[in-house]
DNA sequence: CGCCGTTCATCTGTATACAATATGAAATGC
DNA sequence: GCATTTCATATTGTATACAGATGAACGGCG
């Protein structure tokens, strides 16, 4: 008798991972806030399951650090201090040089010819000043660095890294000027690579990220609530 | 009727967040081997729960990379192929190279102080040859470097990082003579931080890890069965 | 009028029951 | 005798039931 209204909601298979896939999505793309409820009643009806593998997919959450659990509470969107986010960034920054370095040694030919490839596909999107576009086109790039990095271990790192700091810096294409920066910071990153210059590329990467970072935090502090 | 008996095996309050840490450690510290099954019922059994917390902290030892996990089997302690072992070393010399880079900056007059007098506490127990307690040392002697660095998420990725090496290089100080060339290289660190010089810190721990790695490496596939 | 304690609703934590899947052994056909 | 199928058993995946904790509403009492 209560169970009339099934087949609604998210309509997957519905495994834990695809959970936790969906759940960090919406965090990961502002759809929820930091700070925002987790509850696990409401998660497990949104997708039709017990709250059994709620709690699993919640958990796992937790343990990428996309969500805080604290004992008899609901699991809450991750709401990191300032001083840890600015240590993320920090991070972001080094990792992101690490990148650079490793993939102006290492990039295949193919792999340095598609990220220069992508790169240029890029100017169009900063001239038609197209923010969304230019940020699926940025995430894109950095994913190529990350990759060109030959190195699985750090991919997972500055990978899971990025989804962190994803629900802070959602704004940061919207600054007067910063797609036409980005984009001139993207260029002597890409150079630098081509020519296999790691020390270059390197350079160029950190103060990239840390470039995004100021901005950003910015952004955070303002929609500080 | 049927909780007659209670109480009788692990004797903790047993959170899951408990059993997590017991699990972790017995994989870090060597108990477990990689490959090893990790059965839902016998941990229950041993740590006197149900079932349900045991799936909870298997799955964030999944997300933590400590153990595999695959749709309807057992979890496994993890198992890295060769490739991904690498380039985990590798992601630990750079972490290293960037926290002796960072701590080189800003440690504290106290940290300094902290970490030569641990450095040289440390002479005795290479003369004796005591690799258990060098062991020790060492790990604590790395940690204080991490925390140097003083950036959290940092830290968060060489803890973790280092945990998941761990079951990889349990041997690395057995090989003769490498506790004389641990702590010379050690000196040849703090020398350099101690003098605020980061580039040279950043570049000693860099070798400092990569020779454990070589030498693990060799170990780890000595004993692949 | 305000403060404090009680009660109740809500939600998390855990145990248990059951369903689904994989594994290994026995049995059967070739 | 070997391969294949079938079935039993062990183990994971999920749902449900219940216990414990937390927070809020309410009412008594100073």
């Amino acid at each position: 008798m209560k169970q009339i209204r099934r087949r609604q909601v998210v309509r997957t298979g519905t495994t834990v991972e695809q959970m936790v896939r969906a759940i960090a999505d919406m965090i990961v793309t502002g759809v929820m806030h930091p700070g925002e409820r987790l509850d696990e009643l409401s998660l497990a009806v949104r997708f039709d399951v017990s709250r059994t593998p709620v709690r699993e997919a919640l958990r796992e959450l937790g343990a990428m650090g996309l969500v805080d659990r604290e004992p008899n509470r609901s699991a809450v969107v991750a709401n990191v201090t300032e001083a840890y986010l600015h240590s993320m960034f920090e991070a972001m920054s080094e990792l992101e040089a690490i990148c650079a370095r490793l993939a102006a040694e290492r990039m295949t030919v193919d792999e340095r010819h598609a990220l220069e490839l992508e790169h240029r596909a890029s100017a169009r999107l900063v001239h038609a000043n197209a923010q969304e576009d230019y940020a699926a086109h940025n995430t894109e790039f950095h994913t190529r660095l990350y990759r060109g990095a030959h190195n699985d271990h750090i991919y997972e790192m500055v990978t899971q890294t990025r989804a962190r700091l994803a629900p802070f810096r959602r704004a940061q294409f919207r600054l007067p000027g910063r797609l036409a920066k980005s984009y001139d910071e993207h260029d002597v990153i890409v150079t630098a690579i081509m020519r296999g210059d790691a020390a270059a590329a390197s350079q160029a990467a950190f103060s990239h990220v840390a470039i995004v970072s100021d901005a950003s935090i910015v952004f955070a502090s303002d929609k500080a609530e």
